[in-house]
RNA sequence: GCCGCGUUGGUCAAGGGGUUAAGACGCCUCCCUUUCACGGAGGAAUCACGGGUUCGAAUCCCGUACGUGGUACCA
């Protein structure tokens, strides 16, 4: 039926990107990558009381961190622009207008008060439902219980109003989700949503149909929270432009608190300790930062993978995927039902797995940039390289390099004496100053003269290796970590190995 | 309250009438490693409950419970 797909991602600019909204950017890209579709973010910003300065620009920053680039979108154009509905908004109206002729909609002039008084009522008269629908319509303010020029005064006057949807009682509204299958609603449950706001505005539910419509998009893909709300949608698609023109659609599974229940919220991450945004958000008001994803550390290959799977999987055992093959056996159909708890230490193993499995130079900038925040400047490149390749598979968070790392870099600033002080004899004393002349003499400095002058001059002590090992350790690392201690004294070499040696039998004088 | 959607170990999950009910994260034990990791081998832990249907139900049906979403001139 249509000859293209094409999804869009339609978010309001209001705050921080939401893991979930990041998954569901992921589904709908994928989607259209692997049917060689379009991929379109259009703005939805119909409500201007909740505007939220540079939100915009940071949705798409986020977009481009992930590598989840629209075909179309405000920044990248297209041939149905504008993409943001503000802009678009003397498109709708026609639409309601539309729909009132062929009576599928009227014009509303309740007052706020006046809805509130109505809920109450039905609430005090023990009413199962507080909405405004075919129950209660003709009790109030509206084009369906006034006479035409009734109507006709009030609009001529200027009174404010929008305009409602008018929902049929005792009708089945069924359609089919990708992922749920068949569902029916019952309109008795549906209330007269507002079309048209009295701003003149949109509200989402015509906007979406007509912006859906308009720019030709053949699968909607939204969260789960938008499953209440479709039976409008489709009512809206079988009167504006036909149910066989409506795209499909699939209501995704929401993503979870790890512990108690409800949706992931930006609370949560602050009280559990871990980001629920891919990138650092700072509320333009109270300048507040929200941590996100990408600055704690994560990969974004790592943070695609995990998103992808949370609600996902391709049957297979397969747990990592790279971008490719998402697209290649990503399928709607395949999607969870149920919402799924987010699980913060998963995540961090994705991360281990990717900081193994790529390259380290494809990272390595991001890694030097922390080295260069804690004043540890990264003279030779491969020597750098060189370092990350040894301690990567101890790094879980990019800032983990820093932490296994510096001491490649400098001496380390606390050295765990503790650690060997109680086995400390003079024996070792002795032990440490002849190694110390003997490496001072060594001219080939690397990895096995060393160990094996190390293991001479045990010998010739009889000591055993083993409990030289540890302080050569931590006078060389500063505490009980890191790759092989030979590894490390060839790598930092003479010099510093001998200085730091020099040092910590001073510290232990 | 009402309406919708859901429910396989602690978490992510495979499996959709006959399986010893996969796998992963986390946890525990051991091996490797004279550190910490990586890696390897094991272990504990699951079909929400109650009724059906059936020779046989995690799987199909109905209830119940629980969870979750909606119930705005927010998206």
């Amino acid at each position: 039926m249509f000859s293209k797909v094409r999804v869009r991602f339609a978010p309001s600019p209001t705050g921080g990107l939401h893991l979930g909204g990041v998954r569901t950017v992921l589904y709908n890209y994928l989607f259209a990558k692997k049917h060689g579709g379009d991929f379109i973010v259009r703005v939805e910003d119909t409500d201007q009381t909740r505007f939220v300065e540079g939100a915009e620009a940071y949705i798409f920053d986020c977009l481009k961190w992930c590598g989840l680039e629209p075909d179309e979108s405000v920044l990248h154009g297209g041939a149905y622009a504008p993409y943001r509905q503000s802009e678009r908004k003397v498109m709708y109206r026609q639409y309601a207008e539309q729909l009132i002729k062929e009576g599928h909609a009227y014009y509303a002039f309740d007052t706020t008060e006046e809805l509130e008084t109505m809920r109450e009522k039905l609430k005090a008269s023990g009413s199962s439902s507080l909405q405004y629908d075919q129950r209660i319509r003709m009790q109030m303010n509206n084009s369906l219980r006034l006479l035409p020029e009734e109507t006709q005064a009030l609009l001529d006057k200027g009174m404010p109003y929008v305009i409602r949807i008018k929902v049929n009682a005792n009708e089945a509204i069924p359609f089919t989700d990708m992922i749920r299958g068949d569902i029916e609603f019952d309109s008795n449950n549906v209330d007269d949503k507002v079309l048209l706001k009295a701003d003149g505005m949109p509200t989402y539910h015509l906007a979406v149909v007509v912006d859906d419509h308009l720019m030709k998009i053949s699968h909607a893909f939204r969260g789960e929270e938008w499953l209440p709300s479709a039976p409008v949608h489709i009512l809206l698609w079988k009167h504006l432009f036909g149910l066989d023109a409506m795209p499909q659609w699939a209501h995704l599974p929401l993503i979870l608190k790890p512990d108690g229940n409800g949706k992931l919220s930006k609370r949560d991450g602050d009280r559990l300790g871990f980001p629920v945004y891919a990138m650092d958000w700072q509320d333009p008001v109270t300048k507040d930062i929200t941590k996100g994803f990408k600055e704690i550390g994560f990969l974004p290959e790592a943070f695609i993978n995990l998103l992808a799977v949370l609600g996902w999987n391709d049957g297979t055992e397969q747990e990592v995927f790279t971008m490719d093959e998402l697209i290649e056996k990503f399928s709607i159909e395949r999607v969870h039902k149920a919402g799924a708890k987010f699980d913060f230490e998963k995540a961090k193993w994705y991360n281990h797995e990717w900081i193994k499995k790529l390259p380290v130079k494809s990272y390595g900038l991001r890694v030097k940039a922390i080295f260069e925040s804690n004043a540890v400047i990264i003279n030779e490149e491969e020597y750098f390289f060189k370092v990350m390749e040894l301690i990567k598979d101890r790094c879980t968070l990019l800032p983990d390099f820093y932490t296994q790392g510096v001491f490649f870099f400098q001496s380390p600033t606390v050295i765990d004496t503790d650690a060997i002080k109680a086995k400390w004899d003079e024996k070792k004393n002795l032990f440490f100053t002849e190694l110390l002349r003997a490496y001072q003499l060594i001219t080939d400095w690397e990895h096995a003269g060393l160990e094996n002058e190390f293991k001479e001059i045990a010998a010739a002590n009889q000591l055993k290796p083993g409990e030289l090992m540890l302080p050569l350790r931590i006078m060389l690392v500063g505490g009980k970590f890191g790759p092989g201690v030979f590894d490390i004294a060839g790598m930092i070499g003479k010099e510093a190995t001998v200085n730091r040696i020099e040092h910590t039998l001073s510290l232990l004088q």
